[in-house]
DNA sequence: GCCGTTTTCGGCCCGACTGTTTTCAGTCG
């Protein structure tokens, strides 16, 4: 069993105690308890077997019996309780962004309504603003909530995505009789969400191809099963479709599958004008149906005149011009990266100490990484007060002269507050070896607020970059309409960097900004926003939003080495 | 539900905003 299945098997019961009405330290506890095995290190069953769950701090006498229970009998009586009590669906609706446990509970207590559809039509009908607490512009807010999630949902996030496609890719290395194979679609674009993983393989056997793929261990359903295609749902509900094709037209389908649509139509258009056709079959004579090439994808791109061209730019955004010429930009990789500059630790809200994230920090090669905890007034986050930031730059100065090959900066995720100014007086600010800045409170703005905002926060002498710009969070919370231009002339007269923010449901700046800021010459910095050690490997993500916004090593921040980091930042 | 060098019971959780009200409950980060 997965220390993430019982992790979500807490988040659910913490989540039925809240619309059941209990007391917030109780489903607290839960969520806390959840969160800590989330990032465990260990395997949860191993801990249950050797007895040590208790020795977890936040787990219990009443919370380790139930993980103990779970573990055992792959059930929990208590769990299974609570549903008969509160309709799982209702935790659904929780979802939806503007709804939580106290309204939903009066939705369907009073009016009986469980699902989201029943919900949408009772709102639809004037029927909320009947029940207490209700108005027409909250039965407004809940339409629109469920707009926001239905536009994301049967999109997954990247990283989940990730997984599950690696994960079936190395399952599928297994099979002998598959002797090519690939992530195509969305996935191998590297999006930053995707609908459903797509691999492709080449075979002489596709029918023992069809047979071992539907066997792997996470498949829940079989959607339809042929000698071409067959798609399954996964435990997780995601939907993976599998296209066999032989090893001559291997190449022709992997740029067909990958996609996308509207740079397949161009490609398509390229072949034409040249006297070819090219279909996911293969590049063919458009006269004689000639087999040209189609093995490999290189060859495709050669043959029709055009550089190779990265996954990650098929999207028609203006890569064949450059790919005609030879010029497409040489994308950064993830071996580029030398530090992560954005990680929390437990000085704020974050798990880990700080000797813990340099030690992990080593190991994932870096030569430098940056603590920027949260700021004093984001109380929630236990931001920190000037005395403890003093005392953390003793704590980091004792590590430093302790480790080697690493070294550990001290920074700040400082709150740009309302009114701009920032959360930290300038004389705290100057001290600290480099400064983020983020907006954490006050969402609501006109664009015109918000981006004055910012831009105030940015003409700080002692800021470094601004963290996770536009605020969005995938799925749950739109993105800030920001002036985004006056956002980048503002970064580029201050030498401000803008950072991607890793985190999978962030990938904040999006491509589309990270290239717009790049036409408009600005740098960036990519980070993870870690709060546990496990969160410090999301780096890769921010890479691949890097390399969709066609940037290079040479425009990223924490692509400098050491030595050329200090002299950037004064260290 | 968890925790404990003031404690085995009483803290733990802060501030702002929104939409509902006419002083405040619910939601969010």
């Amino acid at each position: 069993m997965k220390n993430q299945q019982v992790a979500d098997l807490l988040y659910e019961i913490a989540d039925l105690l809240d619309i059941k009405g209990e007391i917030f330290f109780k489903t607290r506890a839960y969520r806390m308890a959840a969160q800590k095995i989330e990032v465990l290190d260990e395997d949860i069953e191993k801990i249950v077997e050797e007895e040590k769950l208790k020795d977890i701090p936040g787990i219990g006498k009443a919370i380790s019996g139930k993980i103990i229970e779970y573990i055992k009998t792959g059930k929990l009586k208590y769990f299974e309780e609570l549903k008969k009590e509160i309709p799982e669906d209702l935790l659904k609706m929780l979802k939806i962004p503007g709804l939580g446990p106290k309204k939903v509970s009066a939705i369907y207590k009073n009016l009986n309504i469980k699902t989201i559809d029943k919900l949408a039509d009772a709102a639809r009908n004037k029927k909320l603003r009947d029940l207490e607490g209700f108005g027409e512009i909250t039965e407004l807010n809940i339409l629109r909530g469920i707009n926001l999630m239905k536009k994301t949902t049967g999109r997954s996030l990247l990283n989940v995505a990730d997984f599950d496609g690696n994960h079936y890719i190395k399952y599928l290395e297994k099979c002998k009789h598959i002797k090519k194979l690939s992530l195509a679609g969305s996935l191998r674009r590297r999006k930053d969400t995707i609908g459903d993983i797509d691999i492709l393989v080449s075979s002489d056997e596709p029918n023992l191809v069809m047979d071992f793929f539907v066997k792997y261990s996470n498949v829940q359903r079989v959607l339809l099963k042929g000698a071409t295609k067959t798609s399954v749902i996964l435990d997780d509900n995601i939907q993976v479709d599998l296209r066999v094709v032989e090893p001559r037209s291997f190449g022709s389908a992997l740029q067909y599958f990958t996609g996308s649509k509207e740079h397949n139509v161009k490609i398509r258009g390229i072949a034409i004008k040249k006297g070819y056709k090219l279909n996911e079959y293969g590049l063919f004579d458009k006269k004689t149906e000639e087999y040209i090439v189609g093995k490999d994808e290189t060859e495709i791109y050669k043959k029709l005149g055009l550089q190779y061209i990265e996954p990650e730019l098929r999207e028609n955004r203006g890569e064949f011009k450059y790919a005609v010429k030879n010029k497409l930009p040489v994308l950064l990789k993830k071996d580029d990266i030398c530090g992560d500059l954005h990680v929390h630790s437990d000085y704020s809200d974050g798990y880990e100490k700080i000797e813990d994230i340099a030690d992990k920090a080593k190991k994932l090669g870096y030569e430098y990484i940056g603590i920027a905890d949260h700021s004093q007034s984001l109380k929630i986050a236990r931001g920190l007060s000037e005395e403890r930031i003093n005392k953390k730059m003793k704590h980091i100065e004792r590590i430093n002269n302790k480790i080697k090959d690493l070294k550990v900066f001290c920074g700040t995720e400082c709150d740009i507050k309302k009114d701009g100014i920032l959360d930290y007086p300038d004389k705290v600010l100057k001290k600290l070896d480099y400064v983020g800045i983020g907006i954490h409170t006050n969402f609501k703005m006109t664009e015109e607020q918000a981006t004055k905002r910012i831009i105030k926060g940015i003409e700080n002498p002692y800021v470094t970059f601004l963290a996770h710009p536009t605020c969005r969070m995938i799925g749950r919370r739109e993105a800030f309409e920001l002036d985004i231009e006056q956002i980048f002339d503002a970064a580029k007269d201050n030498n401000v960097y803008l950072e991607i923010n890793s985190f999978p449901d962030r990938l904040d700046l999006n491509d589309l900004h990270v290239k717009q800021g790049k036409d408009h010459g600005n740098s960036f910095v990519i980070n993870t926003d870690s709060h546990s050690l496990e969160h410090m490997e999301f780096m890769c993500f921010g890479v691949s939003v890097a390399r969709r916004g066609w940037l290079e090593k040479k425009d990223v921040l924490n692509t400098r080495s050491l030595t050329e980091l200090e002299k950037i930042i004064g260290g």
